[in-house]
DNA sequence: TCCTTATCCGGAATGCATTCCGCTTAGAAC
DNA sequence: GTTCTAAGCGGAATGCATTCCGGATAAGGA
């Protein structure tokens, strides 16, 4: 795997920025691939190389937006980063990626129309990467691999937005019944 | 909101047999709109009116296999049925539901594309419906209607399809995770 | 039995994601 | 500077979901 040939790095770039532009003007919903393609001034040959499909784009503009996240909870300072307690670390990580997948609802829900390798590759990962590792420290005989995907769940963009939307329930509650969630797993 | 006309119904009919045909014959994958239409001897628009979409079809040859299902949590034999401890309730109702899901987990692939409205509405609102009750009884002060969200998101078709099929995760390992969550609940 | 009309039907038309493939070019080797 | 080739490019072609709308028809009333 060799670098990026800088003509296929510049068209990336062309195409990202043309895309948060469009996606910025006209919402998501705006965003068709043909568009992107014509404002970047590509084939939409190169967008599909470039990023698989309209997911994988979504993915990308989301990801541009994703390494403070990452930094922060990885290396930041608690209750998210290092320091606090392994459960409190997991409270907090979730509050936050609440806050975060609720800022980006309308990009999410085109991204997790993706099919499972990309959607649970990536980011989803380092999440789950990361409570994987705050679970087991919390408790040690648990099951955290799937714990953590347990946990991640209840935060899908589909259901958020619905409850958030449409059913007029606060964020806070989400949060909350997931705090809930986390504190069960101490006492086992 | 009259009754249906009778054309209408044998259509339906009609449409609900070829789709299941087919599903049989060649997978999930070969289901086209137009070719469930054709083999129904019907029209695509006809199609369209009665079912919405693509996951609107998929819903309806779900929904067909529902009632027994619900039948089962809502009137049957313990522990599933009323007579057990609310959670114990609850851990074989997900337990259940679980086995459910992946038995039908290329239909619901397929049918949670769908847009929010039809995705939960429906069965998900009997499943949720259901745990808000039993978390109610176990714990009145909680917030059952977000925590049963929270409890039935990780049995989401995309995700379980990925940890099944491409990370061989075993179904009890899935069901396990969320008994330790249900069973959390019970010490607050 | 004959009207009336709300409902339903069919399938052509549309729009968009995705694929395909022959042409072009960056960049390494000499 | 020249050559070679893997990587990249464009955009026409394809396939499928979804929409549209003029024509048919079920069903209730006169």
């Amino acid at each position: 795997m060799r670098r990026e040939r800088t003509d296929a790095a510049r068209n990336r770039a062309k195409i990202l920025a043309a895309a948060e532009e469009i996606v910025a003007a006209r919402g998501v919903e705006g965003l068709s691939m043909a568009e992107v393609a014509a404002a970047a001034g590509v084939g939409v040959g190169t967008l599909y190389r470039r990023f698989g499909d309209r997911s994988g784009l979504a993915y990308a503009l989301i990801d541009a937006r994703e390494r403070e996240f990452q930094a922060a909870f990885l290396e930041g300072p608690p209750p998210l980063g290092p320091g606090a307690e392994p459960l409190e670390r997991a409270r907090a990580f979730l509050g936050a990626l609440a806050d975060r997948t609720i800022e980006q609802l309308d990009l999410l829900l085109m991204a997790e129309t993706a099919a499972p390798p990309a959607r649970f590759g990536g980011a989803y990962d380092a999440y789950h990467g990361h409570l994987v590792m705050l679970i087991g420290q919390a408790r040690p005989g648990a099951d955290a691999y799937c714990l953590a995907d347990a946990l991640l769940a209840p935060l899908a963009a589909p259901l958020l937005a619905h409850r958030l939307r449409e059913c007029g329930v606060a964020a806070g509650r989400v949060k909350g019944a997931l705090d809930d969630l986390v504190s069960g797993l101490a006492g086992a």
